[in-house]
RNA sequence: GGUCCCGUAGCUCAGUUGGAUAGAGCACAGGUUUCCUAAACCUGGGGCCAUAGGUUCGAAUCCUAUCGGGAUCACCA
């Protein structure tokens, strides 16, 4: 509504003004209430260009717009030559109307033309349990997922894992170590690479159970069964690991389909038809130097097996085939490297790769009272994500994963994460909500039913506006947050909404309040569950109804 | 050594397409309940925005260098 409200009085403005600059004018909100509801630095930026003092720049403008006198109470300049813009509370109270017509949809945009976006997220091998870091990928993929669905966006969310290839080898031979050094010879030696967590102990021991001494000799035909014992046997905990979060998949993409649909050599046969391959000392070698990066790199081994960048091109190059938009990419930090290389290969093959938006977040240390706790992967003592889903809940896990920056090294802080009070950030957006539904409990009991006609105008406190003012920046913190790829900033919202409602809920009775007034305050107060509900939604995270 | 991320209050972190007096939570000190959930609200102290230069009307933000922490740099994935 800003648009046609302040964005085109300020337009017609400046073509009065004969200010033909091609300059998009920034609105922003001022931290400082003095400088009043929305300031833009247009003047400042239109001063180097026409060569003229900003604050004259503003007061020209300001002499030539006409604005809405019921909804703009008054527009002045301050400091070097910011425009300030004050509403009317009437404003606020339209603002609100306009809102409550939403209902539970409040937050939801739809789009012309339904893009279709792919988000592909967790992506782990089979070869073990999810830790902290996965679960961070996880949070942080399943929150953008939703966050690209709220925006109007067809979603799709993917998996992608190999199930072939060394690391399940080694998988193999690391059960089998566990299986004999229980079975028959506690001295059998484990493999120099292998898995040493204590899961694989485990497998080995159901293993045991189920086949007795049936895999004993170690052979090609045991190793495979094994192999894909440990496979189902991980990728159940992983399944289930992400259901206690409620993280659902759409599609588990296997890397060997891309052999198999010959989809790899498709890819190969396109890049030496255009020159973009050469053998050299045996290996096929992608040409990235005439791609704009330093060096050129191997994608075909002289074994001739392929390095990990062929099977990744080829399956990007897939999923824009399948038709999808825009793909979406969550790596860890240790993925670095390899994404200049896909992103020219994508290119290369004629996609757009500025449609690939590879977001990129940072590790996590858990930490308690200060002092870090080691996940070594020598000791096998790895702490899971399932333990810590166990000590907190996945309402808290949620939560703590996504309310930093990605690109911020992320300190999960256990002792915090398992205080069950006021301290715990999660439990004050719950507790706003918790409070909340007690006051239409309390409504219901009393008789007062939320219907007929509303006066918005009523509206008017100074703790009502300033919900108001942040209940209208809901859907543009979706937006934001989507659009930067960062769930932090709905998390950081919601903290805001939530604190914006609790001072409204201290300074303004609602149920007591003439009945007027009442319904006014009871329409504001269910935009704000709904706003408060429909973004712990966005986060996966449950709002409860008491607390 | 090259590349990427980070360095902001005691702690954990926002703010980084250049804008007004650098913010929040926690911690610390004090206050608020005959009243819809006090898991709440209010007040207060707390800063050389790692360091040094530069760019300009203006820099936490952009550029250069340096220091510190992390990641990564294979015919491993």
């Amino acid at each position: 509504m800003y648009n046609d409200i302040i964005k085109l009085p300020f337009q017609k403005s400046l073509s009065k003004l004969n200010i033909n600059e091609i300059i998009d004018i920034n609105f922003e909100f001022p931290k400082n209430p003095e400088h009043g509801d929305l300031s833009t630095n247009i003047a400042m930026q239109l001063a180097g260009k026409l060569k003229k003092q900003p604050r004259q720049i503003a007061q020209d403008i300001i002499d030539t717009i006409e604005p809405d006198k019921e909804l703009i109470d008054k527009i002045d300049i301050a400091g070097g030559g910011f425009i300030n813009i004050k509403f009317t509370k009437k404003f606020y109270s339209l603002a609100l109307k306009n809102i409550y017509k939403f209902g539970d949809e409040f937050g939801k945009s739809k789009r012309e033309n339904e893009l279709k976006v792919n988000v592909e997220y967790v992506s782990v091998n089979p070869t073990g349990l999810l830790h902290l870091g996965h679960g961070r990928n996880a949070c942080i993929g399943d929150t953008l997922a939703n966050l690209y669905e709220w925006m109007g966006y067809k979603v799709t969310r993917e998996y992608y894992f190999n199930n072939a290839g060394n690391q399940m080898n080694n998988l193999a031979k690391s059960i089998y170590a566990r299986y004999r050094q229980q079975l028959d010879n506690p001295d059998y030696p484990f493999p120099e690479n292998g898995y040493h967590g204590d899961y694989i102990k485990e497998i080995a021991s159901e293993l045991i159970i189920e086949q007795k001494e049936n895999l004993i000799l170690e052979n090609e035909e045991n190793l495979t069964s094994i192999r894909k014992y440990g496979e189902k046997w991980c990728f159940a905990k992983i399944k289930n690991t992400l259901e206690r979060m409620s993280i659902h998949q759409d599609l588990y993409y296997n890397e060997d389909s891309l052999y198999s649909d010959g989809k790899i050599n498709e890819v190969i046969d396109f890049f030496k038809k255009n020159k973009l391959a050469y053998e050299k000392d045996g290996a096929l070698w992608l040409s990235l130097s005439k791609m704009g990066l330093e060096d050129d790199r191997v994608i075909v081994k002289s074994t001739g097996e392929p390095t990990y960048r062929l099977p990744d091109i080829a399956y990007h190059r897939e999923k824009f085939l399948r038709g999808y938009d825009i793909l979406i990419d969550i790596f860890g930090s240790d993925h670095i490297a390899t994404v200049p290389d896909v992103l020219a290969g994508v290119k290369a093959l004629g996609f757009n790769p500025d449609m690939v938006k590879v977001y990129i977040h940072q590790f996590v240390t858990l930490t308690e009272n200060g002092e870090q706790i080691k996940m070594s992967k020598r000791t096998g003592k790895n702490y899971t994500l399932d333990d810590l889903l166990d000590e907190v809940g996945p309402d808290v896990v949620r939560f703590f994963l996504i309310m930093r920056g990605i690109s911020t090294h992320l300190e999960f802080d256990l002792g915090l994460a398992r205080e069950q009070s006021e301290k715990n950030p999660v439990f004050y957006l719950q507790y706003a909500h918790a409070r909340l539904c007690s006051i239409f409990d309390n409504a219901e009991l009393k008789g007062i039913k939320l219907s007929g006609k509303i006066d918005f105008n009523l509206l008017e406190h100074e703790t009502e506006i300033r919900l108001i003012k942040q209940i209208m920046n809901f859907p543009g913190s979706i937006e934001t947050a989507c659009n930067k790829g960062e769930p932090q900033i709905l998390a950081d919202y919601l903290r805001e909404l939530a604190s914006a409602f609790h001072v409204f809920y201290h300074e303004c009775r609602i149920l007591d309040a003439e009945a007027d007034l009442c319904s006014a305050r009871l329409a504001l107060a269910k935009v704000t569950q709904i706003a408060i509900k429909n973004g712990l939604t966005i986060l996966g995270i449950t709002a409860p109804a008491r607390m």
